[in-house]
Parts: structure tokens; C-alpha cells; sequence
RNA sequence: GGUGAGGUGGGUGAGUGGCUGAAACCAGCAGUUUGCUAAACUGCCGUACGGGAAACUGUACCGGGGGUUCGAAUCCCCCCCUCACCGCCA
């Protein structure tokens, strides 16, 4: 969420960068500061009146010391009639910041200006694109019957021990994974990011940290008997490690990756979207996120959009790198980068990795701060990115590269399996 | 699942009703000194929200929430978490 100091000190500037987003900025913004300016009022008066009891309070400790009963006696009985005014006082300050802390919680993160303005994915700017789509025969298959024709992949296995969204992957597609894990993590490693394997569930104070919750529950596996959610992706536990933490400014950037499954209920998301690999509840994904100290985050947010677009490079993939429009980026984020990838049966752009920057609103959720020298802590910023989603890069794979002799794997990721083909 | 112990500032760790926002030590910052990377000494050093141009100052916070009291880190109740041992188990 956004800092009410900042929306404070900048107003006229946090309302116009909302209005990429296409909402009523200005209502919003002025009903927090609304709100603020009572808290303000409510705790100056709830303060002088405890001062004003503490006073009360020494003064009776030190005449009972000096063993003037009478006098402390009524000092004690004034002190005691201000009880109920200080908790009616208490009770107010903490019922408006209770309501700033929701008023907060529902407005988005302010985009940044070269957020291009729009209303859907139709107004998202094309940065650049790369690598050539092929041209494939008429009787090219969709992957979903290439993974039938080689028996790559049962859906139906799936079904019958879990359920739709949870396919089995089998023999050289099951190899593959796990040399394309591999493959990820040595790239982002080799490019500075320290490898973890974090857990797969989290508990409900990480949730709200990264902003999964209060609003987004029903998208997240709850496990209720233990009350933990299964991980959306693993950007949920690597940047909770700061939760409540205040780093030192010479340890930015902190670089981490890590290779996790993905749990997604994705409610409400049926239909032709989610044929075959294109939208599934389990997945597996490799991740990238940064700490980064705020006056660095663009430039970073760009070293990692780069990153991505190296790896997808030498999978040999048709790409296009995306500026989402205000409209169509998430609640979180004050930029994001989409990467597509052009499946070539299916003939279309498959999303396969989402690059942001969060400025500090993800910090602020999580109070993750950084001190530098004997400056107060301040915010630090947060970034992440998929690098990258399995799925659909394996029907991309298996779309465009389909041969008669099978499906001809990129030249790295045959050193990693050590077969070139899946037949 | 059973039993026991415990949750205090960046870390270790004292503190059982007012003199404690909290000893001491470590780390960190600033400085002094000695013939080098080092040591010794001195001072400073929690966070948040208010007020103030600033110096400074008010309030809150010792896992979370309630209660007792003029006054709570300290006493009482509920909850959460961690650790140890036992049981079960990969």
C-alpha cells in the first residue's frame, strides 16, 4: 500500500498517476487524507490527555513516598476519573487508523510515468520483439495432441487422481523439467542471484505482506486445518524473508532465485483459455526478485528485463516484451513488463513471464526497510519476475518446433536432457 | 499427539509494581591516542505516530489481545509462536 505521508507530501502527483488506472484517484486520495487529518486530531488529543495522567500518576508515587496519604489520596481519585475519557480517546485514535489502514489497503499502487494510459491488454505498448516465427505445415498440431501423439503428457491421469489443471507429465517431458529447472537456475545464478528452495506454504502474515491478501484469498489453496496457504509463486516466501527487517543500504541489491511449484485456484477462469497447458491450477516456475534501494529499481527493473529476454533468447523462442497499460496491470505494481511467447499451432501470444517493480508498496505491507548510516530506515524497494513459467513454454517448444522426427529441442537445453528430440 | 521451558532493543541477555524505553556485553557510528592491516580509551547509538522552522518535545511499543491498579516489561486471563524431551513417521 501506499505511505500516508507520501500521498501527504505529494498528492497531486499520486492522483494523477492513478488515473492510468482508470479510477476515481482523486475521491480516493482525498478521502485518505480525510481520514489521516481525524487520526491526527484524535491522537494529539488522546496524547496530551495521557501525558496529563502520567503527570498525575508520578505525582502520586512521589507524595506516597513521602508519606503525604491525604494529598495522594486525591490526586489518585482525579487520575482514576479520567479513565474512562482516555479509553473513549484510545478507543477513537485506534478505530481511525483502523479505517485508514482499510482505505489504504484498496487503492492500488500508483503507476509510473512511463506507464503508457489505457484500458486492457489491447493498449499495452510493444517495447521490442524477437526471434522468427515459424512457418509451419497445415496439419501442425496444437501441443495438446503433440503431448497425446508422443505421450508426453496425460491430462486424463491428472483428472482421475487430482482433478482439471493438474496434468502428469511423463518420460522424456518429464526429463525435460527437470533439465529446464536446471537450465534456469544456472542462467540466474550465473547472473548473480542466490539460489533457495523456500517452503510451499505460507502462513497468513506473508500473504498480506506481498498483497495476496485481504482481497485476493480465493485465488490462493487454503489449508485450513493448519491455516496456511500453498504458495501462488515463490515471490510469496522470498520476499517475506524481509519482512520486519531493516537492512544495512551496503547489502542492496539482494538478488534471489528459486525453482518452485505454483498453486492456483484461478477461480472463474474456464473456458478455451485453459485448453491443454495454457492455464493450469499446479505449475512450475522459476523466480527472480530484488531488494533494491529505491533510487536504483528502474534501472534494475531494465537489467532484469534483459535477463529474461537473454534466457528466452537462447530457448530460440518468438518473443515480444510488453509495457502494460495502467489498465491492465496488477493491483501491486507501478510497472510491469510482460514477456509473450508466439505458440504457432495455436497461433497466439502466450504470457510466460511478468517483470515488476513494486516501489515500496509491497516494503510498506511488510515494513521491509534499509538504514543508511544514520539516516532513518526507509522503505526499500521490491521487484520480481518470472524467469520463467514452465508451462507454456513447453507448448511453445513443442508447437513451433515440431518436426516429423518428433519435437527438436534448443541446442542448450539438449545438453541439459542429453536427447534431442521428444518422440 | 503428550510433557516441560521460554518469547525483552540489530544480536546475546538482565530486569517481578513507580527512580526502566529498559542494565551489561557484542555489533554499528563519531572522535582521541599508539611505530603499520590491529588494539585501547571517550561519546553517541531502538521503532512508530504526533507537535515544532529548528533545538527540542509528547505519546505508544518488552510475542498478540483483554483485565487488575492512580501507575504494568513486571500481577491475572485468553490466544499465537519458538525450543527441548517423549511418542509417531519420511
Amino acid at each position: 500500500m501506499l505511505q500516508i505521508q507520501f500521498i501527504r507530501e505529494h498528492t497531486a502527483e499520486v492522483i494523477e498517476r492513478l488515473k492510468k488506472r482508470n479510477i476515481d484517484a482523486e475521491t480516493l486520495i482525498n478521502k485518505a487524507i480525510e481520514i489521516d487529518d481525524m487520526r491526527k486530531k484524535a491522537q494529539y488529543e488522546c496524547d496530551a490527555l495521557l501525558a496529563e495522567s502520567n503527570q498525575l500518576s508520578r505525582t502520586v508515587g512521589e507524595l506516597m513516598k513521602a508519606g503525604n496519604k491525604a494529598e495522594a489520596e486525591a490526586i489518585r481519585s482525579r487520575s482514576a476519573a479520567m479513565k474512562d475519557e482516555i479509553k473513549n480517546l484510545e478507543e477513537k485514535v485506534k478505530q481511525l487508523e483502523a479505517e485508514l489502514q482499510q482505505h489504504l489497503y484498496q487503492i492500488p499502487n500508483a503507476p509510473y510515468h512511463l506507464v503508457p494510459v489505457g484500458h486492457g491488454a489491447e493498449d499495452n505498448l510493444e517495447i521490442r520483439k524477437g526471434g522468427t516465427i515459424p512457418s509451419l505445415p497445415e496439419n501442425a498440431l496444437p501441443h495438446w495432441d503433440l503431448a497425446t501423439k508422443y505421450n508426453l503428457i496425460d491430462f486424463e491421469l491428472g483428472v482421475k487422481i487430482t482433478g482439471a489443471g493438474f496434468p502428469v507429465y511423463k518420460g522424456k517431458m518429464a526429463r525435460l523439467q527437470r533439465a529446464l529447472v536446471n537450465f534456469l537456475l544456472d542462467q540466474n545464478t550465473q547472473a548473480g542471484y542466490t539460489e533457495y528452495v523456500p517452503p510451499l506454504v505460507v502462513n497468513e502474515a506473508s500473504g498480506y505482506g506481498t498483497g495476496q491478501l485481504p482481497d485476493k484469498e480465493g485465488q490462493m489453496y487454503f489449508i485450513g486445518e493448519d491455516n496456511l496457504y500453498l504458495i501462488p509463486t515463490s515471490e510469496v516466501p522470498l520476499t517475506n524473508f524481509f519482512r520486519d527487517e531493516i537492512l544495512k543500504a551496503e547489502d542492496l541489491p539482494i538478488k534471489l532465485t528459486a525453482f518452485t511449484p505454483c498453486f492456483r485456484r484461478e477461480a472463474g477462469s474456464y473456458g478455451k483459455d485453459v485448453r491443454g497447458l495454457n492455464r493450469l491450477h499446479q505449475f512450475d516456475k522459476v523466480e527472480i526478485v530484488q531488494i533494491a534501494h529505491p533510487d536504483k529499481s528502474y534501472q534494475i527493473l531494465e537489467e532484469m528485463v534483459m535477463h529474461v529476454e537473454g534466457i528466452i533468447q537462447q530457448l530460440g523462442l518468438p518473443y515480444r516484451i510488453l509495457r502494460l497499460c495502467g489498465g491492465d496491470m496488477g493491483f501491486a505494481s507501478a510497472m510491469t513488463y510482460d514477456f509473450e511467447v508466439y505458440s504457432a499451432a495455436q497461433k497466439r501470444w502466450l504470457e510466460v513471464s511478468s517483470v515488476s517493480n513494486f516501489e515500496s508498496f509491497q516494503a510498506n505491507r511488510m515494513k521491509l526497510r534499509f538504514k543508511e548510516g544514520i539516516e532513518k530506515p526507509r522503505l526499500a524497494h521490491t521487484l520480481n519476475g518470472s524467469s520463467l513459467a514452465f508451462p507454456r513454454i513447453l507448448a511453445a517448444l513443442m508447437e513451433n518446433n515440431q518436426t516429423s522426427d518428433g519435437i527438436l529441442l534448443p541446442p542448450v537445453l539438449q545438453q541439459y536432457c542429453g536427447f534431442e528430440y521428444l518422440n
